[in-house]
DNA sequence: GCGGTCTACCTTACGACGTAAGACTTACAA
DNA sequence: TTGTAAGTCTTACGTCGTAAGGTAGACCGC
């Protein structure tokens, strides 16, 4: 009775798959941390051996890659992709706000985001979306895109780890990514072309580090200097 | 000859201290970066086994403990803790300006030391004693407690990886922390003492997480905005 | 029916890791 | 000379990621 034991299997367990895979590492993450994350923890929690897992992904690394994707999967049903298509330079503020929150949100439900975008060279697709998203709305705000440039430096660090990787170490230009990604990603696009194009031989990439830093530290030291004069009644 | 023996080690090897050994982790970790601190490579790097290394550090743990206390302890040679006795509201933010920036001087030197202070729960003395300088510059240039209080978090990130790991997570006061330490730092003493005071039963500990996650964002977007407006001839 | 191939899973094994246990070597004191 | 203590090394254990190869069931053309 082949049938007989095939379906002994499978209502023993469901079948592996990638997806039932990422799943289960999210999971683990989620709930004993990056580190409790190996391969022969998860195939256990699978009901499997750790080298089965071998065969629905390619390694370690595929799974991080996967989870980083799957969380970023997850700020859309947050609301931090809500198209906000009305967006104004009065409202874009408020507008960035909300996304960011909801994005935030999704972090505090998988806390290993951040450290493992950090650590990552690869930019997940949906990841760069997301910022796409977040150019575009600040561009329909009425920003530059050399605001938008170092902004995004500044506020990347509190959406989540990401800060100036987004840009190929090899010094290559925008016009040299791949055309397809390109047009998923047109505020990207357009910001990078123009960027670039301002700023031909800056440094070797197109962002300078320290300017950056020093952008982000000095748009919160007026921001605390401000709120300072209006406790001592100098506003 | 037991005597031309010992100079003959000696003179192949200085003998290990835990000095030497943190040192040579320090280099490994600049060069090669903190995977690759691993006991037996940094054994290998001072000419010993790596189990020699366990009879001048309790194990690897107080090894990374060491080389964050090390980086700190770099902060005063780059400028980071030099006095400022002369802070005023007028000349605050350039005198921390300058500090943060010298405090980031080190850290390029050392880019494993954020992703090992936001791992580390121990909290260097050193570390704690640089905060307690920025506290007092803050304090001297006339901003209140609870204005430094969220500054701290709004710039925790900025400076290096710590955010809201100061307060223990046991929700003691400050009032509860080791005397000893208390009358180095007199500054985070101050805040604490006044902060908790203020506020005695918001969350569990003195910190809402949301709040302060906030409050650094809109530092950003409202500096932005300003920008903004400026570009736009608003200003 | 029967052999072949494919897929999914398992077993075993290797070289890394941190470190416990204990042996050896040396330096110095009594 | 003989402890004694400190510094170093050897060996070993359990962890890790994963390479190599085995096996058991499903599906194929005959």
């Amino acid at each position: 009775m082949p049938a007989r034991k095939s379906a002994t299997r499978t209502a023993t367990r469901a079948p592996l798959t990638r997806d039932r895979v990422l799943r289960a590492a999210c999971e683990l993450a989620d709930e004993d941390g990056l580190d409790a994350l190996t391969m022969r923890r998860l195939a256990d929690a699978l009901g499997v051996e750790a080298m089965s897992l071998y065969h629905h992904v390619p390694n370690k690394d595929a799974i991080l890659d996967g989870l980083v994707e799957l969380a970023f999967a997850e700020f859309a049903a947050e609301g931090a992709l809500t198209a906000t298509p009305a967006t104004t330079p009065e409202t874009w503020e408020r507008d960035l706000r909300a996304r960011i929150l909801a994005a935030r949100r999704v972090l505090l439900r998988h806390r290993w985001v951040p450290q493992l975008v950090e650590t990552r060279a690869a930019l997940a697709p949906a990841m760069v979306q997301y910022v796409d998203g977040v150019v575009g709305l600040m561009h329909a705000g009425g920003l530059s895109y050399d605001l938008i440039h170092h902004a995004m430096h500044a506020l990347g660090s509190r959406v989540y780890g990401f800060t100036q990787e987004l840009a190929p170490d090899d010094s290559s230009s925008g016009a040299e990514l791949d055309p397809r990604l390109m047009a998923l990603v047109p505020n990207l696009a357009a910001m990078l072309a123009e960027v670039v194009h301002d700023d031909p031989g800056s440094t070797l990439g197109w962002c300078d580090d320290q300017t950056e830093f020093e952008f982000g530290l000095d748009l919160l030291l007026e921001g605390l200097e401000r709120r300072r004069a209006v406790e001592a009644g100098e506003g």
